[in-house]
DNA sequence: ATATTTTCTCTAGTCACTAGAGCTTCAAGA
DNA sequence: TCTTGAAGCTCTAGTGACTAGAGAAAATAT
């Protein structure tokens, strides 16, 4: 058995993290000491840690809630949780489109600029208020 | 003069974000009707339209408020507004980096996976769980 | 027995909006 | 001028995924 703070120093999740995890349903202390304070078993450890990873990943919490269902339930096919992964995947390859689009502006924003100007003739001020000085189309 | 729903057709912005963006301090109202209507003079659009730019490009409020702060004293050097996007920039490159690292992690989980097996032995499931079975690093 | 550390609950704050209730005002046509 | 419908007003509360702090109780180490 496992206090919260063992479990926080062996997932590196901080303590009300995990509170939290168990209030929107996603752990469950197994029990409880006398003095009320939570002590946790073996299994919540592991999903503690595949929290964790899921989370890294990018993952919300709504989709790590839909792969906990479907791991216990095992008759179930995996499809779904391949499906949940390519949705991520999708928006992780979304965002590193918009982000390298952005990327670029920015550099051009902050090369055009000496820094040694004043407000009214500053590049990056420029830019920021004129769209159409970007080379190229970011949404 | 432009109403509050003028000021959103032209820049996009949705007219409760312009509540807040002059709740927050953005943007001011030049002048409210006898029946308390919010009136934006030009100057205001011009602004409205430099955060929405901002916003796109990722910079948070309060960065957009030093920005608009520094437009306002011409006689300050544009330095600070280059190290904003500079620092912005750099944001910017560590999310790319990040989310390349997620990206080639979920393509392989992904990949990994028939979608044919069950939840015991997804391998989306599997992987989630089991952080050993990367292959590379991911922080 | 005492001192220190850990844990408890609860509330409220973060960021940048978004949604809804219930009301008032404005602009255009009859 | 009247009426209708669109647009606007304020205010509160909700979103996601935590984080911070208060004040008290319990567990552990000395």
């Amino acid at each position: 058995m496992f206090s919260i703070g063992a479990m926080s120093k062996t997932t590196g999740i901080k303590i009300p993290t995990i509170r939290y995890y168990e209030q929107v349903g996603l752990i469950t202390a197994q029990h409880r000491t006398e003095g009320n304070q939570r002590r946790f078993g073996p299994e919540e450890l592991e999903r503690l840690t595949f929290i964790k990873h899921a989370r890294e990943l990018g993952f919300s919490i709504e989709a790590i809630s839909a792969l906990i269902e479907l791991s216990e339930k095992p008759d179930q096919s995996c499809s779904i949780a391949t499906g949940i992964a390519a949705s991520q995947l999708k928006d992780v390859q979304t965002k590193i489109a918009r982000l390298i689009k952005l990327e670029s502006e920015l550099t051009r924003i902050t090369n055009g600029c000496s820094g040694k100007g004043t407000g009214s003739q500053c590049y990056v001020l420029a830019s920021l208020s004129d769209h159409s000085l970007c080379t190229g189309e970011h949404n």
